[in-house]
DNA sequence: AATTATCGATTACATTCGTAATCAAAAGAG
DNA sequence: CTCTTTTGATTACGAATGTAATCGATAATT
């Protein structure tokens, strides 16, 4: 299933808060993007038709909660980028990463635990 | 700059080898895609258009040079990606592709190696 | 020289995406 | 009870994408 960049933004909403509404979800991303609230309920349709998205309904309005599991799907996207991107390698984009200042000491020292488990 | 999933693969080849042109890219793909000639053809016209692209005229038909570097783009798509799908933060993203299995031994020797540079 | 193959340029066309507007129904305001 | 607001559903519409086909010019073949 393909979730588009806009519409993760809606994911992630609900991914923190599940079983919240249009209304919301708009407000949450008020401080952010400047969404009117017909596009996020165009989008929620959408992520709903997809699959996404499960409703309740709660009197006149609907409740949205994720169908997808956050992990899963970041999983799924960062294997597929590093496919796209660096031929599967997922060292160099690490190195990327880090040569682009994208790593700080606190990821640094994060990376390193995290690569002592996986040794193990 | 965008560069589309499809688009790259063409970019992947040229970045390999700089000065082809059309015919001999769709040989390199041929393997891997099922591309029509005028499909890559298509491409490497908005490529160029999108600045992505340079030419040079060689007899009737165009040798194609990349304009953006691989290290670049990467870089930039890197952090891209890892801005909308983990918040900025790079350690998580490194996380989930060791947790399904994205990373090989290789790959963590080499990460550590990174990472040993990276303090210094 | 006539025919065919190939080149880049232009055009096509369905799908997805971003960004809404419109519509019918229902709920709340007065 | 009538008017306004709000909700989900349906429709809109241009840009980007994937996937080519067509066209006019030229090069290669016969």
């Amino acid at each position: 299933m393909q979730i588009a960049p806009a519409e993760l933004e809606i994911m992630n909403v609900l991914w923190d808060q599940p079983g919240i509404g249009a209304a919301e979800i708009a407000e949450v991303l008020a401080s952010d993007k400047n969404w009117n609230i017909r596009t996020i309920k165009t989008m929620l349709g959408r992520l709903v038709e997809k699959g996404a998205l499960e409703t309740e309904a709660e009197g006149r309005r609907y409740l949205y909660r994720p169908l997808v599991k956050r992990g899963d799907y970041r999983r799924k996207e960062a294997r597929q980028f590093v496919d796209r991107m660096f031929g599967g390698r997922a060292a160099p984009l690490v190195a990327h990463l880090a040569d682009g200042k994208g790593l700080s000491a606190d990821d640094i020292a994060e990376l390193e635990a995290l690569l002592g488990d996986l040794k193990k």
